[in-house]
DNA sequence: ATCCGTCTTGAGACCTGTTGCAATAACGGC
DNA sequence: GCCGTTATTGCAACAGGTCTCAAGACGGAT
């Protein structure tokens, strides 16, 4: 005896999550999850848009760029800004963090647990700033990029 | 007597660090230069274009981003990111400091000093990681934001 | 004063996103 | 199953920046 709404199947939560909110369930927004179902670690908006359209060639941008606005409200992703500002997408974030990106070679890491409370702790006692942390990119050099180009004098 | 340069004059400071450079002194640039002078706090590039198109209404945003690029490499001025993205530049920068910037009231405040050494510190110390500090913008809730929207279950 | 190499400029196309608005279609009620 | 409300879509224009490329001009050499 099937349930009607799989508590496994992200796509059926989504959907849920829509409808107890007031919103609609329309295809296009099942076809954007989907996608994001298939996608994993960090997406920029072009490669959701292109994706899309390799199951629906209709898809406009608009309507991606505005799923997923939504969808970041419900907590399903979320975005933050490369280091040229461009927007990266986080798919279905496991645990809050932030990033680390290298200038040079475009590498990236996350910034979590004990180190991402270095960073957002200082701030949040002295300040009572509380930190979006997943929004959060800190650009800079990466050791062995910092090591390569010699002396920077100071970014 | 005056001696061809004025020490003091940031314009003439300008000129002289693009010449050492092998780079031209155009009025452009100069123009630009003008406007960075009777600038100060954080100016986003159409602010920049605009006031600058009142000097010479036939500035172009590329020469301007250009200019503004170049200045940047001469660390004149200093570019970070808003929390949508979009650049936001620091003239002068008197000293290397980051930002942050409330979601909800737009304030912003500077990073510097031990604060900064907070932040960059251990990314440093743990990583070799070398934060580019005055590109930093840490977007969250300033206390007074969220003190007032009450509970917003972690951004 | 003129010439020439090459750095800069300006124009316009392009890129990533956003927004206003009319047309469309979910979905709750009958 | 049909209707009406109203959320959502698609289009097209707009906005902030970047990039290419031919034309122009800075400035060292003559």
């Amino acid at each position: 005896m099937k349930p009607t709404t799989d508590k496994a199947d992200p796509i059926a939560r989504a959907r849920d999550a829509f409808r107890a909110r007031g919103m609609r369930w329309t295809p296009q927004r099942r076809a954007i999850l989907e996608v994001l179902v298939g996608a994993s670690g960090h997406v920029t908006g072009v490669e959701l848009i292109e994706r899309a359209r390799l199951r629906d060639s209709e898809t406009t941008p608009s309507t991606v760029y505005r799923t997923l606005d939504v969808l970041e409200e419900l907590g399903l992703v979320s975005h933050s800004h490369g280091h040229d500002g461009r927007e990266e997408f986080h798919v279905w974030p496991v645990s809050r963090h932030g990033h680390l990106a290298c200038e040079a070679c475009r590498a990236t890491w996350e910034i979590e647990g004990d180190e991402a409370l270095a960073i957002t702790g200082s701030l949040t006692r002295k300040r009572g700033f509380v930190v979006n942390l997943s929004h959060l990119t800190i650009s800079g050099l990466c050791s062995e990029c910092n090591g390569r180009t010699g002396a920077n004098p100071g970014l």
